[in-house]
DNA sequence: GTCATGGTTGACAGTGACTGACATGTTCGG
DNA sequence: CCGAACATGTCAGTCACTGTCAACCATGAC
């Protein structure tokens, strides 16, 4: 009987994770990404800075990681939307789950420090890259299975998954830029609205 | 009479920030971006650690300062463009000097470097972003000088420049992924001819 | 209970990117 | 030829990150 202890194993690692990314982003809201510290953080969690790096690979994951978990559902999204569905409608659909309330306070910070700090906006952008990439990969196996097969050099999903992710990362902006009032969903609509995938 | 030294002085500054820029792509390609130390840069010019870093802020910047150059062509292109083409066709046209002639046996290698290191994929991207914002002023003024401005808060110049943005760098992957033989600019019409901007 | 065992942890040393400070040239203007 | 910029080297220091090792649990076998 091994799958006993992996399990309860596994939980604690992610509450162990989980307490030491909501210590940094506190951190890191109040006093800034840059002046923050590996050593401060595990500081305030009572942990040696050795630690801190067996929990997460780099500093930055210790934000972006969040990231992972909002990639997870986009692909069930994905994956539970009518095959029919036109592309451009199924990709919008993905970023629901960036917008839901009762997270909305919560993120308006995060979101703040992720655009304002280079390090941190570029490695978040390069996990939206990472993200395309499995989404990419779900609408191929979509059409496949809708037999409707993309061809293999066919540009057509990457283009549109990147088109519809640059939108988002527009309206993201737009939205920061307006003080965060009306929800983000909004901003995407908006900024999705403005194109029109080619028949 | 003062600017006459300060012209020759940015000259050879920009000679030796070249030569140091030649060199380390040169080691990056041959030995890849980690494995290659500012030190090994350092010496393969004969200079010490610490000049290198007066003539290049970050290690990134050496391989990724050098879209600064086209930036600024961008933007020169944008500026000289009709004022009334349509704004997809325009940005498209942004992307023409990736594309030239005689740099392509170059350019490729470079590329690859770039996609293929995390740190640096995610530093182009960065530059890319900021690319955008600066392509996304030239469109403003242009609609204004136009006699058509865009509402302050319209997401359109926005969100079209990041989907063209988008898309070039789809055209990018699918370009490398198919071994560089056809033209960059093939592919980048490939990615853009799936969307059209909405009226 | 005892003991092997796998997994977690802290302490320590080391690398590499980067920064600040200072001292030494080299160059140019007068 | 002299003084003021400017470029460069050296050195010390910070911080992110990695490898290693020894101590330390918890669990399961006996």
């Amino acid at each position: 009987m091994k799958p006993k202890q992996p399990a309860l194993r596994e939980r604690t690692r992610r509450a162990v994770q989980r307490e030491i990314g909501e210590a940094a982003l506190a951190l890191f809201v109040e006093r800034g990404y840059e002046a923050t510290t590996i050593d401060d953080i595990a500081a305030a969690v009572g942990m040696s800075q050795r630690s801190v790096f067996r929990y997460f690979a780099t500093k930055e994951e210790i934000v972006v990681g969040k990231l992972d978990l909002a990639a997870d559902q986009m692909l069930d999204t994905l994956r539970t939307r009518p095959p029919g569905e036109p592309v451009w409608v199924s990709l919008r659909r993905l970023f629901d789950i960036l917008d839901e309330p009762g997270q909305q306070h919560i993120a308006e910070p995060i979101h703040r420090v992720v655009l304002e700090t280079p390090a941190l906006h570029a490695a978040y952008l390069q996990k939206l890259q990472q993200i395309q990439d499995a989404v990419v990969d779900a609408l191929r196996q979509r059409a496949a299975a809708a037999g409707r097969p993309y061809a293999v050099d066919d540009p057509t999903p990457r283009a549109l998954t990147a088109a519809a992710f640059g939108c988002l990362v527009a309206a993201q902006h737009s939205w920061l830029a307006s003080g965060a009032t009306s929800p983000l969903g909004d901003a995407v609509d908006r900024a999705m609205a403005t194109l029109t995938p080619r028949a």
